[in-house]
DNA sequence: TCAAACAGATACCGATTGGTATGTAACAAA
DNA sequence: TTTGTTACATACCAATCGGTATCTGTTTGA
């Protein structure tokens, strides 16, 4: 079962990160729990102080295995443009990369847990913050190099891109069809086009 | 408590509505209910078939309250252009007004169901592809009658449209700011100016 | 070699879960 | 007035909830 260098505490957050994703923080029992790891509660509360802890760092993790392609696609583009375009680029994979994981984990516990863990509501919140400030960066820093038009709001473009992102990330989960992510994408890489400074 | 003219059933789903948009399925409990409703298990019990039965009703009455003053903005304009401002218009007054109910009933319950209630889910997708309908059948009457661009893809178009709605609902939401939302609405408008035909 | 430390299993806790069987009081039809 | 029906309350059910105290077996350090 559990890999060979792999920490209980790592085996138990792999099994049960897509368990939370999927079921929310209400919806996922402590047998379910116990069930998915083949452990018992004795080794889950060895290892977290309690289920909140748990469902907080299964979050991290759900937010740092779907997103952690973006990263490296980011940094091997050497302008805010690529840059950009790596990020759709990105998420043309992200709705069958997420779905094994249960979707996308930021409008999951976004939804999922505003009114019911204001722990799991705030990491949601300051994700998605975080996030968007890295778009910021990166048109500014495009504006700062002359790649991207002077006049861009960086904050205002980054917060649109963002918005039509989950949105085509949420119908596309909800009808089961990566097209309405796909076409967003497709709209999104016609907005950077015309960011360029030519 | 109860208004005068109103059936045990219809305050029950009144009081408990919010409470499911809120806390999500498994998240309201039949104490929750009993408690909003300041009625026995007995009285729900008598009004609905089961849990399952009373939040799907709910949904729909969450759904129809909050979508209810978009019908008659849409009727009121009398060609698709004016039609579709009346929805971006309707929606730039959204986020308040479902802020009362606990959010948008259609992103909660599409993330919060997925996973967990069958019934909900499909109730959801099937109040998405309404919506995405009903604008799909403006536009090509818009093209229709000349009021449209005729090269425009109309099920592509309503579908971006609602994509971008919701994520900005979600942004908003999530950030408690409607900027996130009024911002994408600007977007929209842009997109239904340059659909006239000239 | 022995004791302390630790990881995990077992067994248990009170509280709460969704649901139901029965009771009761009010009303409607005869 | 009687009788059947309805609407809701009461009281109860087994199952499950999150959490903990205790036990056991292994590992580690002196």
């Amino acid at each position: 079962m559990k890999e060979a260098d792999q920490t209980t505490e790592e085996y138990i957050l792999d099994r049960v990160a897509p368990l939370f994703n999927r079921k929310g923080y209400i919806g996922t029992s402590l047998s379910d729990i116990t069930e998915v790891t083949q452990l018992t509660k004795g080794a889950i509360y060895c290892n977290f102080k309690n289920k909140e802890d748990l469902a907080l760092k299964a979050f991290y993790k759900n937010i740092e295995f779907v997103l952690s392609p973006m990263a490296e696609g980011i940094r091997s583009a050497d302008n805010a443009i690529d840059k950009l375009y790596a990020i759709t680029g990105f998420y043309r994979t992200y709705f069958e990369w997420s779905k094994v994981r249960g979707g996308c984990p930021l409008l999951n516990v976004g939804v999922d847990a505003q009114h019911v863990n204001p722990l799991l509501y705030q990491a949601a919140k300051e994700t998605a913050t975080q996030l968007i400030g890295n778009l910021i960066r990166i048109i500014e820093k495009g504006i700062e190099h002359q790649q991207v038009k002077p006049e861009t709001n960086a904050s205002l473009l980054a917060g649109n891109i963002y918005a039509m992102i989950e949105g085509g990330v949420y119908l596309s989960m909800l009808n089961d069809d990566q097209h309405y992510l796909q076409n967003i994408l497709n709209i999104i890489d016609q907005m950077i086009e015309q960011l360029k400074r030519q």
